[in-house]
DNA sequence: CGACTGACTCGAT
DNA sequence: TATCGAGCCAGTC
């Protein structure tokens, strides 16, 4: 197990995917949706090298504390336009837009 | 093989 | 609220 299968990727980029407009994930939740609750740094890992093609949403996925991807201004415009709202230190408001997936269900 | 790094997280201060 | 340190793990040098 000391090595990362092509499904944690794959996984990866399927669950950001999923994450419906206006809401958010953190790298951790991601992690743990795909099977592997100790990768968040992957997670992040992933989606820095993911492929512009793929149109991924990665601009829905923050830290836990709902800091946005450093070097990277042009997600807060993103999410703004989605409807979701910064704190004035550019927080995302987690309690308020954190997608929980069981919503998805029905 | 060891040291360093980072789109992470959590608890303590 | 902001910082710090420890734990974490694959990738890079």
């Amino acid at each position: 197990m000391s090595h990362i299968p092509e499904t944690f990727y794959a996984q990866v980029y399927a669950i950001v995917g999923q994450i419906p407009c206006g809401r958010v994930l953190s790298y951790k939740s991601v992690a743990i949706l795909a099977g592997y609750p100790q990768y968040a740094r992957q997670v992040g890992r992933a989606l820095r090298l993911a492929p512009n093609g793929l149109k991924l949403l990665c601009h829905r996925v923050v830290n836990s504390c709902g800091r946005l991807a450093p070097h990277w201004n042009e997600q807060q415009e993103l999410l703004q336009q989605e409807g979701v709202w910064l704190t004035p230190r550019g927080l995302v408001d987690m309690k308020r837009f954190a997608w929980r997936y069981d919503e998805a269900i029905e």
